[in-house]
DNA sequence: AGCCAGGTTTAAT
DNA sequence: ATTAAACATGGC
């Protein structure tokens, strides 16, 4: 076969059809919510992301139809075939949280006078996830104590320097680094990323358990809530806030409170009308909420942020 | 200027 | 079992 054909591409395009509500408006805001993102990009309304597949890359554009309550979304990316259309699928429903039912969520939180308000304020609101639990538990190590501003322009700047880049009309897009490119970071690399010695030590040491197999997705999507905390707290770096961080906001596990988390704790004092509110009270307050406290506390947070911002 | 940010580990009481 | 210190940087 000549060499050129191989280098020919298809532009395939298929539709995702989405138990709503959804608005994607709520996810944009979230992943723009400093500039400078480059993993998960918008651009012109439409979701932009790499994706690597049968060791090459790939650039999806996603554009989002319909209303709110009966949402779809239009998927175009090269070279589609029935094996990576699937798996671009999962990956969309994981990134944006689309198999979470929240009609479900909405008919229980319309019982509760703090959650109810809320619910119509910010209604079809998903909070994003992560594409991959290596992804997730390195963003999450980067923003252990650091502004939000500041962690998000360390991954950036981590993804430049360790991602893998596709170029396309001129414009280059950046792909999460996998576990391969970041086992061999080297301190004086990451220093000049503004990462710590110490985080580079957890982030190589999570890539490492990924090469060696002592972690994987499937292992631990397979656990309750109990032995994933648990687990995940056993690799160095993960503590508690990291542990719950990632099972919520990597996994969508809705009963998961990152209450150590002071963007959580100012949400609750801020809802409850109380202040400084310890850790122990936010779980104690969370309870109500049963297997729904993980979601109900993101979205007091997301309230909170959309107050505080349209307070000036 | 000084305290707070999407904390965790290690070392000392 | 609890408490302090170190890690590193930027925003307000």
């Amino acid at each position: 076969m000549p060499n050129f054909i191989k280098k020919m591409f298809f532009m395939g395009i298929f539709l995702i059809d989405v138990e709503g509500p959804f608005n994607p408006a709520y996810s944009q805001k979230y992943f723009c919510r400093v500039p400078g993102e480059i993993v998960d990009l918008f651009q012109n309304g439409k979701y932009m992301r790499v994706l690597s597949f049968e060791d090459k890359l790939a650039l999806l554009s996603v554009r989002f139809l319909g209303k709110t309550v009966n949402p779809r979304l239009e998927v175009s990316c090269e070279s589609l075939n029935q094996e990576n259309m699937k798996m671009i699928e999962q990956k969309l429903r994981r990134v944006f949280n689309l198999n979470l039912d929240l009609q479900k969520f909405y008919e229980f939180a319309a019982k509760d006078e703090v959650l109810a308000p809320i619910t119509s304020e910010i209604y079809g609101y998903r909070p994003p996830c992560f594409s991959s639990l290596f992804e997730a538990l390195v963003c999450t190590i980067v923003g252990q104590q650091v502004n939000v501003r500041f962690a998000l322009d360390v991954k950036s700047r981590i993804v430049r320097r360790y991602g893998q880049a596709l170029t396309l009309n001129g414009k280059t897009y950046y792909g999460f680094p996998t576990p391969e490119a970041l086992q061999s970071a080297t301190a004086t690399e990451m220093r000049k990323l503004r990462v710590s010695r110490q985080k580079t030590r957890y982030i190589t040491g999570v890539a490492n358990l990924f090469l060696e197999g002592t972690l994987d997705e499937e292992k631990v999507s397979r656990m309750i809530d109990e032995e994933a905390l648990s687990f995940l707290m056993k690799i160095k770096g993960i503590g508690r806030w990291s542990s719950e961080y990632v099972l919520i906001r990597g996994f969508g596990r809705t009963s998961v409170v990152p209450a150590v988390g002071t963007g959580v704790r100012a949400a609750f004092s801020y809802f409850f009308k109380k202040e400084r509110l310890a850790e122990d009270e936010v779980r104690t307050l969370a309870e109500r909420w049963r297997e729904y406290k993980g979601l109900a506390a993101f979205y007091l947070r997301f309230a909170y942020y959309k107050r505080k911002s349209n307070d000036g």
